[in-house]
RNA sequence: GCGUCUGUAGCUCAGUUGGAUAGAGCAACUGCCUUCUAAGCAGUGGGUCAGGAGUUCGAAUCUCUUCAGACGCGCCA
């Protein structure tokens, strides 16, 4: 990590200059706008002089003094000022070279390990299972699944799980609208009422039950619904290379124990021996008001006795910190941004800290057809499956687009556009990127080139950087481990998509510059190879990150 | 009415504790395939960062305000 060397080295000076003043953490190291000729630039004079009350320039000067006597001659090159006061900084290139070496060998883009083992639990898509996913489901999916990838590439341990609201009234309007078209189908005139699921793919399931030939009208057909539509939900996921490692049904908070207490008598218990729910007109109310966040407080069981869905929902969450994770991750819709305070509140009325869990809110996507937009619903059985989705644009294609926004974004997803532009669509500018290296490396081997990179040293490599453009790609492949960090810390992938494109924009120019293999240059030809190959490394690393396939050719 | 989020190029969107001349893809136009993959490269045009005020060396970024849009304010799930 070069850049926190600088970090280092800069504070160190600061404080043989200033050893009064603090200047840790109030500054930045960052790479310099394109028209200034240097490696690194620093604003830490402008902090300074904010502190010690004089111009940026002559903090600047000082400071500049300071460094040529110092250590630092071995890192830096050459350091100069420019624009009101910034300092910029060229690195001798063994810095990067080392450091690039270093990559290579322990096979890990950074040193840190932020995660450090804890054990993180991911709830996300976790739609009601009363039909196939559709688009809107999708971006959520994306969104999570991928967060789990780097979660665990920084060190968590991170398990999936998905939540299904097996136990509420829609499941059994479900198993109903089931019945009915099997009835149809045996010759009954019934109508689907409104409200009832009007979706083809229930009476799919009800063909498959009548070519069973059981035709008995005492089946389960809420059980066989919701089996069917959890498998076809899965199904759908894995089209979208998405797999859960736990599904959880809510359906078991309700099972009671040897001791007939289920996980919702415990909870409640909890709550009320803490004293965080009270008896108004018959009905609890847990008392999230007092917890600041929440505008007032909530029903949690009704003056019937029956649980509401919050009810059932604290009950999970305490099911999830029970089994031992340290943090939860929760990916929600931002429709339901507000339910987000009462949900911490009840965190920490259970006992937790309300910082184990985290909400991550993402905009609904909206569907357009043409520019035209499209009204989606399980019910009337009008929506766009993800299925459908996937097979006209295709997975990758599909993920990349939606994980290249922020999540507080809103989002539009044109069909049309999606489905004309697959070809132009940028995931197959990054994955071309890809395949190109990988051809290079495949011809190289065939031309008995030697592709076997462990011997390359730091003589050898500093010597044989010829081209400005093998820098700058060196310097982004070492970048890739602050995208990595910077993910971890916002939660949200869509920064990997930003730097695989940017990536993929420096190897193609490169490549349109420079010939890689070169037979009248042995050495140039195997440092060049030796970078591509680390290029090809990281290309491959990040895009499954994003659960995005790293073709060998296209 | 209150709350959360959003407003950046014709379109879809990036922009990392405030930093130097605000970026990418698509769309439009001009060149480049006898040479490691043209799903590519180089270049041109395109901007009141929604409007206004403030904070300071410096604002797309922070504060206030106006406008526009999405969503939420149930003993629904």
């Amino acid at each position: 990590m070069i850049k926190k060397r600088l970090i280092e080295i800069l504070s160190e000076v600061w404080s043989e200059i200033y050893p009064e003043v603090n200047i840790k953490n109030s500054f930045v190291v960052k790479e310099p706008p394109k028209n200034i000729d240097a490696d690194y630039a620093s604003n830490i004079c402008f902090q300074g002089s904010k502190i010690i009350k004089t111009s940026p320039i002559k903090v600047a000067e000082e400071f500049i003094k300071k460094l040529e006597s110092s250590e630092s001659k071995k890192i830096i090159s050459k350091v100069f000022i420019a624009g009101p006061g910034f300092l910029n900084f060229v690195l001798n290139r063994e810095v990067f070279c080392s450091e690039i070496l270093r990559v290579f060998t322990l096979k890990k883009y950074f040193d840190l390990n932020i995660g450090d083992g804890q054990k993180v639990l991911i709830e996300f898509v976790s739609a009601n299972p009363t039909g196939p996913l559709h688009i809107g489901h999708a971006r959520g999916a994306a969104i999570g699944d991928s967060l789990a990838r780097v979660l665990k590439k920084v060190g968590f341990a991170v398990d999936k799980e998905y939540y299904v609201n097996d136990a509420g009234n829609q499941i059994d309007v479900l198993g109903k609208s089931l019945e009915i078209r099997y009835k149809q189908l045996l010759g009954e005139k019934i109508d689907l009422p409104d409200g009832y699921y009007h979706g083809d793919y229930i009476t799919d399931v009800a063909k498959k039950l009548l070519s069973l030939d059981k035709k008995d009208l005492g089946l389960d057909f809420r059980k066989i619904i919701l089996d069917e539509m959890v498998l076809v939900i899965k199904n759908d996921l894995k089209k979208f290379n998405i797999e859960f490692d736990n599904w959880f049904f809510e359906s078991s908070i309700f099972e009671k124990n040897v001791e007939n207490q289920s996980k919702l008598d415990e909870a409640i218990e909890v709550l009320k021996s803490r004293n965080y729910i009270k008896n108004v007109d018959g009905a609890w109310w847990l008392m999230t008001n007092d917890f600041g966040d929440d505008d007032k407080n909530r029903v949690i069981i009704r003056n019937d006795g029956r649980p509401t869905y919050f009810a059932t929902d604290i009950a999970y969450h305490k099911n999830k910190l029970d089994r031992g994770y340290d943090y939860l991750v929760d990916i929600w819709g931002a429709d339901h941004h507000g339910y987000v305070a009462r949900l911490k509140a009840s965190i920490e009325y259970l006992g937790n800290n309300p910082g184990k869990i985290k909400i991550i809110l993402y905009h609904l996507v909206s569907l357009l057809r043409g520019g035209e937009k499209v009204a989606m619903s399980t019910r009337s059985g009008e929506f766009i499956s993800l299925e459908e989705v996937i097979e006209e644009v295709g997975s990758d294609a599909t993920r990349f687009s939606l994980l290249m926004r922020d999540g507080n974004s809103p989002l539009d997803f044109d069909l049309e556009l999606a489905k004309k532009k697959t070809n132009e669509n940028p995931v197959y500018y990054v994955q071309y990127a890809h395949a190109r290296i990988n051809s290079i490396l495949k011809n190289a081997k065939n031309e008995k080139i030697n592709t076997d990179f462990s011997e390359i040293n730091l003589d050898f490599l500093s010597q044989n950087l010829s081209e400005k453009e093998d820098l700058i790609l060196m310097k982004a492949i070492l970048n890739y481990a602050d995208v990595l960090v910077l993910c971890a810390k916002e939660f949200s992938s869509h920064h990997i998509t930003g730097y695989l494109l940017d990536l993929a924009g420096k190897f193609h120019n490169y490549y349109a510059k420079h010939k890689i293999v070169d037979k009248e240059n042995q050495n140039l030809t195997r440092t060049r190879l030796f970078i591509c190959e680390l290029l090809r490394q990281v290309f491959k690393d990040a895009l499954e990150l994003l659960g995005i396939s790293a073709p060998e050719s296209m």
